[in-house]
DNA sequence: GACTCTCTAGAGTATATACTCTAATAATAT
DNA sequence: ATATTATTAGAGTATATACTCTAGAGAGTC
């Protein structure tokens, strides 16, 4: 592998691991077995390396949620959109930690990020579209849409620092990716009272499936 | 006013201004006039202050959600919990900024933090049990009532959050006490399915009064 | 006036961190 | 083989940061 994407991937790892706020270049470095200078001389800065991570990630949720435009939306539709994005914020889990602090440190991601919040509001609506057209959820007041997207939006990219500080002891990375699941739990609360009522009890039973063990401990 | 408390005080806006991190104890002593000695005279390090700053907030926040369990609550005791949290929030909204790497590095923060959490969820199931009483909502199933709450608080406590980072320019602190009030639009968002028939139109209105401006640019 | 206790100044320190610079080595092209 | 370019090592630097240490000023007491 190139140096370069070995650097980046041991980045990602490193912050994952221990918070963006908590790793240096020179761990980095070392964390490779590389010198300073090497590390310098494919990235003119910490914040380029964050940047090109953001790229990856942002490309991965894209992907994720791309939606299909000639049929309707089903559970399962929604169920694997859940999964993705889940997973998504899993891999990357570090950037939504010291997000303000990364956004006013570099403009370019500031910008960036503004643009993919947006876009991703604009599908979580676009994904309700498809449910109501597949009868999943009922037909809503084109006013609460956004905000209930906003909401939706909230809940997710929230979830996993709220995890962090409701664990009692910090031992490193002690949040699991099937706690991080929990929060599909969450999401299906939230979108419970829309659904159509022939779907409730289904989606209750599929809810059980995340329901947390240790909350309110 | 006695040296300790001007150090805290100051401490809170700068912290509330720029940010925990970007913040030092000899900003803070250099801010106020005084010596970094004399700083470190009344406090032990950095982390005590923001311990101190945390206890206040905490008080605070428990006297804004003293419920009265003599008598059912009604739509104008929801408002007051709404201002008054929000309020809260921002007086001290540096706190949920970099609340996880506070965390990790004061065990006394962690512990006393994740109790506040969980008397303030404890706090939320009991305004709406005393609001199903008042018949304000709808009664809910059990199973439901503590995923309703968690929600209502992770989008409280990170609404601020979303709002820095969706807003375009980082122009210290842009983000004004309205826009922060703009959150009770989205928890009463949250809470629209949820209500008695008969208070939708109210809440509807009500919650005009704290639309967002500017969503969605 | 001597003594004590609280408070304050301010220079100073150890450590960390992002990043630079130079020289050398490996890879590639001619 | 030689010239050129890409890559790497590693020592080094400027700056920042949390915190310490010593000396002394004020205020009150005996």
């Amino acid at each position: 592998m190139k140096t370069r994407d070995k650097i980046l991937l041991a980045s990602l790892e490193l912050f994952n691991d221990k918070g963006e706020r908590n790793v240096t270049t020179n761990h980095i470095a070392a964390h490779l077995g590389i010198s300073p200078g090497n590390l310098y001389y494919h990235f003119r800065n910490k914040s380029d390396i964050i940047y090109e991570i953001f790229l990856e990630y942002e490309k991965l949720v894209n992907y994720y949620l791309e939606i299909p435009d000639d049929r309707p939306l089903g559970l399962p539709d929604m169920m694997f959109y859940l999964e993705s994005v889940f997973d998504g914020l899993w891999s990357y889990r570090f950037f939504h930690r010291d997000l303000e602090f990364l956004l006013d440190n570099d403009e370019r991601l500031r910008d960036d990020y503004r643009k993919f919040t947006n876009r991703c509001l604009a599908s979580i609506k676009q994904i309700f579209a498809g449910l109501t057209e597949g009868g999943v959820v009922q037909r809503q007041a084109e006013e609460l849409q956004g905000a209930m997207a906003l909401n939706v939006w909230l809940v997710i990219t929230n979830w996993m620092a709220f995890l962090k500080t409701a664990h009692a002891s910090h031992e490193s990375d002690s949040v699991s990716r099937d706690e991080l699941k929990q929060g599909i739990f969450q999401v299906l609360t939230l979108e419970m009272p829309y659904l159509m009522p022939d779907y409730r009890e289904e989606v209750l039973q599929i809810r059980t499936r995340y329901r947390p063990d240790l909350l309110g401990d």
